[in-house]
DNA sequence: TGAATTCTGGACCAATCGGTTCACAATCGC
DNA sequence: GCGATTGTGAACCGATTGGTCCAGAATTCA
């Protein structure tokens, strides 16, 4: 009946997500896309209905993503450790390029806020989401559930420094230390 | 010899100023920047050569602002206390419009880096300098130089942080907390 | 008042934007 | 093989983008 292999459809989906979170949604053209994903626009509207659906799908993918990293980490690590492994592995190791392109959610929310509030409050809800998760790997190491949600908290503006600060390109890994001292009075709060 | 009044310069660069803080660059058209300002387009090409240096100039002045903000603060405070004011005086008091905009600075870093790259590193670049003031600030409070450093890198952290975190318009004032805690830190680091 | 100068509203421009349409090519069941 | 079905490239669309241009209004000097 039909023609049964068209495209990579996860492939091409992963270029999209690359180029949103490199460059942000406006400045994302649909020429950009349909070259990275090498395909043309009437497959692209067929399948992806619209270039703000697409953002949408890989913000989703995104935060999903993320998550599934922190559940990677919980599984072979302590609470603890898993969370602070979060906010270091981003900056050591291999410097790739993502360390420069910060996180989809966070660049959003800025990007967006006051021009698709829909968009920028999906993401800003993704970051809440992620704020539980810090929250919940707080008490499994032994916080109380209201110093959990204030250590959280702290840990999201730190997320969202760093993710700022990674946009910018510092020279070496200026982030590692504000980590690791926020990480002493984390565990010192909780011990 | 020439007509000598024209339009309220300064008070235009302003509301330019306001729309490229709330809604970034890209989303800022030139159309909203001429009903804003209130002028025909010939004026603003004339005035201000274009969108782009005018986003230039209001760069400049948001961060020029900002460090009189912390200057002012400075002049009639203990450098701790002045610091601390900086972070906490943007979401105290009566809760103005602006405490949803961010930061240009960081704004423009997240929407611009990969875009257009000497905007966003000539942002990055007012940051850098913000958070010398940090430095220098926590050195006046007795802090030795290079633990002023590192405790500068973490407030520019947190700053970065508060200001994506105060485009999310979440509800209550939920950084405040994060705030106490860290300048705890630095206080009892510093004495 | 009249000439000189300058500022400005609005018409105009090419380029690009996201999105639609359609004829054709490719694959299927048979 | 052949008809049916479906994916796709390319032409096309109106809207909007940032930017230019110029005729005329407004103001100053003489």
């Amino acid at each position: 009946m039909a023609r049964p292999i068209q495209f990579d459809r996860s492939k091409a989906v992963d270029r999209a997500l690359v180029l949103f979170w490199r460059k942000g949604y406006q400045a994302t053209s649909l020429a950009d896309l349909l070259a990275a994903m090498g395909i043309g626009r009437s497959s692209f509207y067929a399948a992806f209905t619209d270039k703000r659906s697409l953002f949408l799908h890989c913000l989703d993918l995104f935060a999903q993503r993320v998550t599934e990293l922190i559940d990677r980490a919980r599984a072979e690590a302590s609470p603890l450790d898993a969370l602070q492994g979060f906010f270091e592995r981003s900056f050591v190791g291999t410097p790739s390029a993502r360390d420069h392109w910060g996180c989809m959610m966070v660049n959003s929310v800025i990007e967006l806020a006051g021009v698709d509030d829909d968009l920028a409050s999906r993401a800003s809800h993704y970051l809440a989401a992620l704020q539980k998760r810090f929250q919940s790997l707080l008490e499994e190491a032994g916080a109380a559930p209201s110093e959990a949600g204030e250590l959280a908290a702290l840990l999201m503006l730190i997320n969202e420094g760093i993710r700022v600060s990674s946009r910018r390109k510092l020279p070496g890994a200026p982030h590692l230390p504000p980590i690791a001292a926020t990480f002493r009075l984390i565990r010192s709060a909780i011990a």
